[in-house]
DNA sequence: ATATTAATGATATGTTATATCATATTTTTT
DNA sequence: AAAAAATATGATATAACATATCATTAATAT
């Protein structure tokens, strides 16, 4: 059993757990997004599909499928370049915050971090001020990765 | 002169400072995200122009107007709601930080505010600690407004 | 006045995402 | 085990967001 299979079982109990099914297509979307090294979109998703099982499919289903995904908390979705990714903490037993996002604005290599417990109730806190209460406190953040750093100099 | 064309007034003198140029146009697409109240997509924009000039603008000068905004500052594009909104420090004298983003998820209403520096600060560690480097600090919040708080509840 | 540069118009097309109704599969109820 | 109900997928259309490219017009520099 690879590393993916193992992520996947992870997946497919926590799935299990509250009556939620992981579908065989659920699983192979899913699993396209782990391989992936970096954030793909869901037409690009549909091109890796097409490329691992020979068939095609229909952009509504990656869609409703990706959707199902992110109410599992198993993909993230990022707006910052309308890009998805496969969570990084799927195997992890223990409860998760909510992510921030380090993007590759060149080549979308992504990063999932958590920041200071911390720096968060700051920013929470400046919201407040605002007057705006803070839904979410996934970040995306737009930067340059290690390899694309290297290169840009 | 009203507090828009006042607004109008200074985003010219900011562009004739480094000869770039505020065409009727883009004065135009400009004043009306000013007066709007909330951030607008391209396609609204191209509504509220119809609206106001009786005459329809091609959605490929709206955009192509919208980037030169944003590469004046006068502009920002909020990636978290793919809508724009114009700076609210056109009429400051002094430089600003790179802003952050309060968007109602519920009405597009958008604050901006500048979170305090060390915030950052903190923010920029843990990106570097990631082994990211960070392009850039404007963070979009997903909020709700206290509008919209008071209505939910 | 002419050449050059910058802006806009016109048209086409690419990319991302959702709506909707039909069909198939799984689960629950009887 | 059969029928009913709920869930998932297929198929098709279309909406929403965005860019490419070439022609034309307007502004600026020579």
């Amino acid at each position: 059993m690879n590393h993916i299979e193992k992520i996947i079982g992870h997946a497919e109990e926590h799935c299990k757990a509250h009556g939620a099914r992981l579908t065989v297509k659920r699983k192979q979307v899913l699993a396209g997004l782990i391989q992936s090294k970096k954030a793909l979109s869901a037409y690009e998703l549909i091109d890796v599909y097409k490329q691992q099982f020979g068939e095609s499919m229909p952009a509504m289903s990656v869609y409703r499928i990706l959707e199902f995904l992110e109410d599992e908390h198993l993909v993230h979705k990022l707006s910052l370049a309308n890009k998805y990714v496969a969570c990084a903490h799927i195997s992890c037993s223990h409860k998760h915050a909510v992510p921030q996002f380090l993007i590759c604005r060149q080549c979308s290599k992504v990063k999932e971090i958590g920041i200071k417990p911390a720096t968060i109730d700051e920013l929470r806190e400046s919201v407040n001020e605002a007057g705006f209460k803070l839904v979410n406190t996934q970040l995306e953040m737009n930067c340059l990765c290690e390899g694309c750093v290297a290169q840009a100099a």
